[in-house]
DNA sequence: CTGGGTGCAGTTTTT
DNA sequence: CTGCACCCAG
């Protein structure tokens, strides 16, 4: 297909073109026809938020397909996030039916699903198992949950002696916090070491940076005790996933860098010129979301694209770089020009693509204004340089205070008048559905620290909120059931919580929650004969058990059995049961899967044994039980399934953190926690410094943590404020916008320049 | 609007 | 323990 048919074709589709024509009659392509275009060498495109830089991206690949005629089998797009990777995709195989509906014959030359569109950790897993990479045959890839049990069990660094000390008082900033599930209340003094959990928690934080930030060990052993015994612990970690044939998501990364280099990786980039159906080349590749890159990703990407011309095409915005706490260093997008020359001595294309085509004219103002208004954002190395602004190009318009600040005296009264606000809007016909708005905070928790004022005033106003990411997975209905159900069965009289030895606060944590579960159990259960019928049996079969004897069934079919009763059966018909059911499940089946460390021990998590009197589960068991897999999931919690495709259901109020709402846009944007003051750095703030003396690709580290950390909180807000199409209210109570406030005359990160005064003269109050 | 005191609850994000 | 929400006095 000729270039001027694809983009007459698109033109109707579109609603514009993505070229114009001169006087002579010559194409003169727009910044976005360039960047779709663009076929040769590393093309580098910064896009703002509402730039359609999702669409670029997609509008690009359908122009290689069908104007340039490249195999889909030489295509590769990653993205950060599944959710992403699957509408990029979506977008693209209707774009290539409608070329289809024009061109039927093309379908039998380009098959678009041969394209691969996913994320990065996808890719690695999908290609070395498809080209059978020895290092990675039959590794079970572990997830965060996972890693932590394993972390847990077979990590030397985790175990409570002496011998790894030094490491946890040079690190000992990852031990300040407070934890709520173990009562755990930091390492005061270094008076007591911290304990398994926050041990478990800050080695897992070290070792996933050493492989993410590409530290070189050797300069690290070589720094003092605490680095060389960090080494040591980090390596014998690794033996322990190689033993055990484990893979976590950052070592999925570097086996993957590994594997590029091997002749099965050369493989899969160059191809095979003889088998050329089975081995294509990897001719082009782009990257969207580029400002989260980690180190390791950023070498994985040269790697995948190392043979000339290099058409890697990444995609993305400093300004709204979120991940750092992922190993995500937003000066990989920021210096990528300059490492493709160090790479390939390569001029890399940079285009940018400016326009908002998202928000009113002031809020595009504001942005603007609010972003420039640090000068923490003006330092080298903060942003792209000579990064132009945004520049209003919406439909959006109306003359009405598109920015404006909703303040009372209380947070209750703060919600109160939100939750009117969003009535009155309804009322009044200036949005149809509710999930035309949404509400933004740091926390959706509905706890009175965070979003349960406004979920309560919401619903006295007849509106029903959306939180599916505010972790109730324990208390709701059927997992609690099915816990109790469980609970009742292997342990009816609590001994493993009565014997639990340590400290006082988790006992009574899984305490007052095991009694939860076991009350909601027997509050269903006179009406559910058929479970507690199932669960009486039980009971008693194991209260027959002679002592150390196995139980028949292990632990995963004793949960299926619980769940297969009623009232179980029925609720299966709700799919958000079934899928926390589900998701229950396969916690229990993770947890099953976690070796023994002692390896004397007979049989696998999954199996349970009478304890040595008998009657019930084994007091060893049990404790692994409580302690690792019930105290893993208080403290973390689960969320509940999220509608991949709508972003919220009809006609309700999305409550969202800023992370959820990312890449999405609505029409009134509503924000609570201007306030965020500047705390104690990050802990991956001050790992990244940390380790930025060892770091092979030199992390950029003329930047002060302090500064890296408040930079961090501006783009925080800033993606937070560029969601609003039509108008972006900011929610406060009286003292948010104090002047001094911790005696350093600053306020929260969230206004402009931190300047409450000039607060009030850009903003509309209500 | 602000200074100061009390009381209470206890991050977030992804593969 | 810390930090925030809230209240009260000026």
């Amino acid at each position: 297909m000729e270039f001027q048919e694809f983009s007459q074709l698109l033109e109707p589709r579109l609603g514009y073109r993505i070229y114009n024509t001169n006087a002579a009659g010559e194409i003169i392509l727009n910044e976005q026809g360039k960047i779709i275009t663009h076929t040769n060498g590393p093309l580098h495109i910064i896009a703002g938020p509402g730039s359609g830089k999702t669409e670029t991206l997609v509008l690009r690949t359908l122009y290689l397909l069908f104007v340039r005629n490249v195999d889909p089998k030489s295509i590769i797009v990653t993205t950060f996030t599944e959710k992403a990777a699957k509408n990029i995709k979506e977008r693209i195989i209707t774009g290539a039916e409608y070329f289809f509906e024009h061109h039927p014959k093309l379908q039998e030359s380009i098959d678009i699903y041969n394209l691969r569109i996913c994320t990065l950790h996808s890719l690695c897993n999908d290609v070395m198992q498809e080209y059978h990479s020895p290092d990675y045959q039959n590794f079970r890839l572990m997830d965060d949950f996972e890693q932590f049990l394993f972390t847990f069990e077979h990590s030397n660094l985790v175990q409570e002696d002496d011998h790894y000390l030094p490491v946890y008082e040079q690190f000992d900033y990852l031990f300040e916090k407070y934890d709520p599930v173990s009562g755990y209340r930091g390492w005061n003094n270094h008076q007591y070491p911290p304990n398994k959990w926050a041990l478990t928690r800050a080695a897992i934080n070290l070792f996933n940076r050493i492989t993410e930030y590409r530290i070189n060990l050797n300069l690290m052993r070589e720094s003092g005790d605490s680095w060389r015994l960090l080494v040591e612990g980090f390596e014998q970690y690794q033996e322990q996933l190689t033993h055990f044939q484990r893979c976590d998501f950052s070592t999925l990364q570097s086996k993957f860098l590994e594997f590029l280099n091997t002749p099965h990786g050369r493989l899969f980039v160059d191809g095979d010129p003889e088998n050329y159906e089975m081995y294509p080349r990897l001719e082009y590749l782009m990257v969207d979301e580029y400002q989260d890159t980690n180190p390791i990703q950023e070498l994985i990407y040269f790697s995948l694209s190392r043979n000339a011309p290099h058409n890697i095409c990444i995609v993305g915005d400093d300004d709204q770089a979120l991940y750092r706490f992922r190993g995500g260093t937003v000066e990989c997008i920021v210096n990528f020009s300059q490492r493709c020359q160090q790479q390939w001595s390569v001029e890399c294309t940079s285009r940018y693509l400016n326009t908002n085509y998202r928000s009113h004219e002031k809020i595009v103002e504001y942005c603007n204004e609010y972003l420039l208004s640090f000068p923490q954002m003006n330092m080298p190395g903060a942003r792209i340089q000579n990064k132009p602004r945004l520049v209003f190009g919406s439909q959006v318009h109306g003359n009405y205070p598109s920015v404006t600040c909703i303040r009372t005296n209380t947070k209750s009264d703060t919600a109160r008048q939100f939750a009117s606000m969003v009535k009155w809007l309804h009322d009044n016909n200036k949005i149809q559905d509710y999930s035309q708005c949404v509400l933004l905070m740091k926390s959706v928790r509905e706890t009175s620290r965070h979003a349960l004022q406004f979920v309560n005033e919401l619903k006295n106003q007849g509106i029903t909120p959306y939180n599916p990411r505010s972790r109730q997975f324990l208390v709701q209905e059927e997992i609690a059931v099915a816990l109790g159900a469980f609970i009742s069965i292997i342990d009816p009289d609590l001994e493993g919580i009565r014997y639990m030895r340590g400290g006082t606060a988790v006992k009574n944590n899984i305490g007052r929650n095991v009694q939860q579960w076991i009350q909601e159990y027997q509050r269903i259960a006179p009406n559910s004969a058929e479970l507690s019928m199932y669960v009486n049996e039980a009971t008693r079969r194991i209260r027959q058990k002679q002592p150390q004897e196995k139980l028949k069934l292990s632990m995963a079919e004793l949960f299926y059995l619980i769940i297969s009763r009623q009232p179980f059966s029925n609720w299966k018909e709700d799919p958000e049961r079934t899928y926390r059911l589900g998701k229950l499940s396969s916690l229990f089946e993770q947890f099953s899967a976690i070796p023994y460390f002692d390896q004397n021990r007979r049989s696998n998590r999954g199996e349970i044994w009478a304890s040595s009197r008998g009657g019930y589960a084994s007091h060893k068991w049990l404790m692994d039980f409580y302690k690792l897999f019930v105290t893993r999931l208080m403290a973390y919690g689960e969320n509940d399934p999220e509608d991949d495709e709508i972003i919220a259901p009809p006609n309700h109020l999305p409550i969202m953190t800023v992370h959820q709402a990312k890449g999405l846009e609505f029409d009134f944007v509503f924000i609570w926690g201007l306030s965020q003051q500047e705390d104690d750095e990050d802990e991956s703030i001050h790992i990244e410094c940390d380790y930025a003396p060892f770091c092979q690709n030199q992390i950029q580290n003329n930047i002060a943590c302090h500064d890296k950390s408040a930079q961090d909180k501006i783009r925080f807000y800033f993606v937070a404020y560029s969601r609003a199409r039509c108008a972006l209210i900011h929610l406060l109570t009286q003292q948010e916008l104090r002047i001094s406030r911790t005696g350093d005359n600053q306020t929260g990160f969230g206004i402009i320049g931190r300047d409450p005064n000039r607060f009030r003269q850009i903003v509309h109050f209500i």
